[in-house]
DNA sequence: CTAGGGATATTA
DNA sequence: TAATATCCCTAG
């Protein structure tokens, strides 16, 4: 017994749930940003049985035994299992009384009393599975969501108690996820699955949760009585208690009620759902479910500090949304879209953007949309039937939620009706919740493959050094775990952190901004080929979110901060997004739907263009080439030119861009690795090395096969290639970047008076800077510096309408960047212009509403030109100053900083 | 709250 | 005593 309540007599203050108390008095954790659902764990101890769930386990050992175990029965952890040996202190007592024992000793200078320290105890099992578990569905790191998560039990344990077990049962996933860490160091290798991929994968753990009958009810009741009103809908309680927000309802109102909602005014999705609807998801059901249910609330977010801070804004109200990271907040990539199949009547998918970009198929679009999520979802899980994310409340653009009424005001055209993209999510990710079980599925069960999961718990003779392949990465440390599994959870885990970008944006952003539609709008629904993604979902995801990230920021950040993009003050586009305040609008206003940043955002960004397409095949191809791994993992080609490319190898880019540029400041090693490794694998040394061929990298992600073995990325992966990692967000690049110089604004907004024409010029720039890329034009990354980023960067961000300035612009840097606001400028005034609309809505209105507030004031800023904005993002970040590209490069050796690594981008 | 490093208790 | 597993402390 024992176990389970140690706290109650064990030591007086202690033990009862340390993770409180130990540590930090703070504040509630929860309040911020988990939500509710979880609230503090229950008392493990309690038997309440917090219900034990069933995730699959993944046993760790193997045999048979226990196996799963799922049961509660804490009480039995307690004995133990594991050796039987010792029981240290013993466990009875252990926990509880007597505390006094032994543990005094410790020099608890202090008192006697209470500061005693806590009997030791040992971890079993059972809670190491836990702990995987929860690290898969909240991500390594985030102990404290683990451990408050009802779902896990474990015996008394903080979440410093989880992280030290993290750290010495796992320590080749510690060091793929903490980098920086020098001490608690172990050659053990556990956390590698036979494949070679590690146990630590998914993190992300939002799930889709389909609207119930309930809600859907709600909604339409909702709709009856207050119209499109969706934020005064979203205040029924039966939604607040799902954490829908208002845009959740938006979109599922348009799933569920496609009549009414084209009737209402909007822009009606087509439905069509050419897409199958896609299986059932068997699997998924069970987790999702149980996620679902039990889940739903919390949302974890992560927060990774780093960079990311820079993006922070208001995105939402709340805080969560602050970091580009994770979830919710912005949107919900979480929830993966699982059931929602059921009800609504298509699951279409929403996109929104489809308004946006006048391309004629918005309906494949959308379904393709859908596949793509889900795909890249899945990215690492492949057998997954994608979800279609269409219900899930996709985006969830607070800026855009309160106030999508339609209007179809001509002038908005393309924002308007794009209003809100719904995007979706991405996260298919999330039914998996046990990453064994997924992998086992997928693959090598753990039990009866050939590695069973004994074999793990041991170290893995197969991991060692010897063994080439996979086991390399032991040796090295370098990223290992071959499977493209690896690559994401890197991402997703502690990782994240460093990754500003890939972690974050993918969800939050992605969702938010409606990744589907970056895929949308870069794919065509054809084009995927569901089946190949898998391995790069979650590249995509990046790219995703990286490009919609981009242009995300641009119109946000356009307007806001102004020709600059100064990201300065918000941080991302989003914050300045969302600033607005949602609710203004929605309730008072009923004005058409806001141009979503998003659509305006794909309107320009589009990729689609053919040439695009073109160079992006190309690059993807080489990545791919180099890279890929295991078949899933592997891209097919078109698959990644399809949607993904371009957004993969934006993220690598940018990735890359980052790593070069920001990292010193930043961590040291950090993702960095990962990703240097990664590169190097996918061949895409270059682009460190040189600047060059930013086009390659895509491939990375998955890079890492097990079976592929990678001579280099052993040598690589000391930390000389790449350094530090920590990036900086696109944000930090941008300003860097460019000019300040609004003169370009001015001369840009004249430049396209349409949005159309924008449009036009912008994809066409994109194109001819992909070209560049894969051609691996020399003159774009222009050896300078890295600015080559930029360029990629530009081409979300700026539009080429200008002209050809655009993609001379991308190499040349700043110059460009400036023409290239100007022209987001310009989009915006010709949104304003043409939306004379605007001008004469109300000033509320207009602030209300994210692109014109921001817009305007850019308009205004252009004209102050005050470029100090720009600046800004870079002070966000603390510690670390701006680097200068170059410098950054040159850093890369030096990477350690101790603690500091975090604080560049951290807070 | 978490990362990272240190200290101490256990084991081998 | 070396190695390891927990516990602890502290900076951010």
């Amino acid at each position: 017994m024992a176990a389970n309540i140690p706290s109650t007599s064990s030591q007086p203050y202690t033990t009862t749930f340390s993770f409180t108390a130990p540590f930090p008095p703070s504040p509630a954790p929860s309040a911020q940003a988990q939500s509710l659902a979880k609230q503090r764990r229950v008392s493990l101890a309690l038997p309440s049985d917090s219900s034990p769930r069933i995730f699959p386990a993944w046993s760790f050992r193997d045999d048979t035994g226990l196996g799963v175990h799922s049961a509660d029965s804490p009480q039995d952890d307690d004995v133990e299992k594991k050796g039987g040996k010792m029981r240290k202190i013993d466990d009875a007592d252990g926990d509880v009384h007597s505390c006094a024992q032994p543990l005094l000793q410790g020099g608890a200078p202090t008192n006697p009393d209470k500061p005693e320290k806590k009997p030791r105890k040992k971890w079993t099992m059972e809670e190491t599975q836990m702990l995987v578990s929860g690290c898969n569905k909240w991500g390594v790191g985030n102990w404290k969501s683990i451990l408050n998560d009802p779902e896990f039990k474990f015996d008394g344990r903080s979440p410093v108690d989880l992280k030290d077990r993290f750290r010495t049962y796992y320590p080749d996933a510690y060091r793929q996820h903490y980098p920086n860490a020098k001490t608690h160091l172990s050659s053990k290798v556990r956390s590698a699955l036979p494949d070679g991929s590690s146990i630590f994968e998914k993190t992300r753990s939002k799930k889709r949760r389909p609207f119930t009958e309930e809600e859907d009810r709600a909604l339409k009741a909702g709709y009856d009585k207050h119209g499109t009103v969706w934020a005064t809908i979203v205040k029924d309680p039966i939604f607040q208690a799902q954490n829908r927000r208002s845009t959740d309802l938006r979109d599922r109102f348009r799933n569920a009620f496609p009549d009414l909602y084209q009737a209402a005014g909007y822009k009606p999705r087509n439905t069509t759902k050419k897409k199958r609807d896609i299986p059932s998801h068997p699997m998924r059901a069970a987790t999702d479910d149980s996620l679902a249910s039990s889940s739903a609330g919390p949302v974890r977010r992560k927060r990774r500090h780093t960079d990311q801070e820079l993006f922070r804004g208001g995105t939402k109200s709340v805080p969560e949304s602050a970091n580009v990271s994770e979830d919710e907040d912005s949107s919900d990539e979480e929830d993966s879209a699982a059931p929602f199949v059921k009800d609504a009547p298509a699951a279409t998918p929403q996109s929104t953007h489809d308004d946006m970009i006048m391309s004629p198929d918005e309906g494949t679009k959308e379904i393709e949309m859908q596949t793509l999520d889900s795909l890249n979802d899945t990215l690492s899980i492949p057998d997954f039937p994608s979800s279609s994310l269409s219900e899930m409340t996709d985006s969830s653009q607070n800026w855009s939620s309160g106030i999508d009424t339609p209007i179809h005001s001509s002038a908005w055209s393309t924002a308007t009706n794009a209003a809100s993209p719904t995007s979706s999510h991405l996260s298919v990710t999330d039914y998996f919740n046990s990453p064994f079980q997924r992998r086992n599925e997928s693959g090598p069960m753990i039990g009866k493959s050939a590695w069973g999961p004994q074999d793990w718990l041991s170290a893995n003779p197969r991991l060692e050094p010897s063994s080439s392949s996979s086991s390399s990465y032991i040796g090295n440390f370098s990223p290992a775990p071959s499977s493209p599994f690896s690559f994401a959870h890197l991402n997703h885990g502690v990782l994240d952190r460093y990754d500003l970008f890939p972690t974050s944006f993918p969800h939050d952003f992605a969702s938010e901004v409606g990744v589907g539609d970056t895929h949308s709008t870069f794919s065509d629904p054809e084009m995927f080929a569901p089946s190949s993604f898998r391995g790069f979902t979650h590249h995509s995801n990046y790219a995703g979110d990286l490009i919609f990230g981009a242009r995300t920021h641009q119109p946000q950040q356009s307007a806001d901060y102004g020709p600059g993009f100064g990201f300065g003050s918000a941080g991302l586009g989003l914050s300045g997004i969302q600033a607005p305040p949602s609710g203004n609008l929605h309730s008072a206003v009923r004005t058409p739907a806001l141009p979503g940043i998003d659509e305006i955002e794909l309107t320009s960004i589009t990729l689609d263009d053919p040439d695009v397409a073109v160079p992006m095949e190309e690059t993807v191809d080489t990545a791919v080439a180099k890279d890929t791994t295991s078949p899933d993992s592997s891209l097919s080609l078109s698959d990644l030119t399809t949607f993904s490319l371009p957004p993969q190898t934006l993220e690598e880019i940018i990735g890359l861009t980052q790593e070069i540029h920001v990292t010193p400041p930043g961590t040291p090693q950090t993702h960095g690795h990962d990703r240097m490794t990664r590169m190097q694998q996918a061949g895409v040394h270059t682009l460190s090395s040189h600047n060059r061929s930013i086009s390659v990298p895509p491939s990375e992600h998955r890079a890492y096969d097990p079976h592929a073995p990678v001579p280099q990325s052993q040598q690589i992966r000391p930390k000389s290639l790449v350094p530090p990692t920590r990036s900086m967000s696109l944000m930090d690049y941008m300003p860097l970047h460019t000019p300040t110089d609004q003169q370009g604004h001015a001369n840009a907004a004249g430049t396209s008076p349409d949005t159309g024409g924008v449009f036009t010029s912008l994809t066409g720039s994109a194109n001819e800077l992909w070209k560049h890329f894969n051609g691996g034009a020399p003159s774009i990354p222009g050896a300078d510096n890295g600015n080559y980023d930029l360029p990629f960067l530009d081409l979300h961000y700026y539009n080429g309408a200008q002209g050809g300035a655009a993609s001379p612009g991308l190499a040349t840097e700043h110059g460009n960047a400036d023409a290239n606001q100007a022209q987001a400028l310009d989009l915006a005034q010709s949104f304003a212009l043409q939306s004379k609309t605007l001008s004469q809505l109300p000033p509320t209105l207009a602030q209300h509403i994210p692109m014109f507030a921001s817009w305007q004031n850019a308009l205004s800023e252009v004209a102050q030109g005050s470029s100090s904005r720009m600046m800004s993002p870079h002070a966000h970040q603390r510690g670390q100053s701006v680097v200068s590209p170059q410098d950054l490069l040159l850093t890369k050796g030096d990477n350690k900083r101790k603690r500091s690594s975090w604080d560049g981008a951290a807070l």
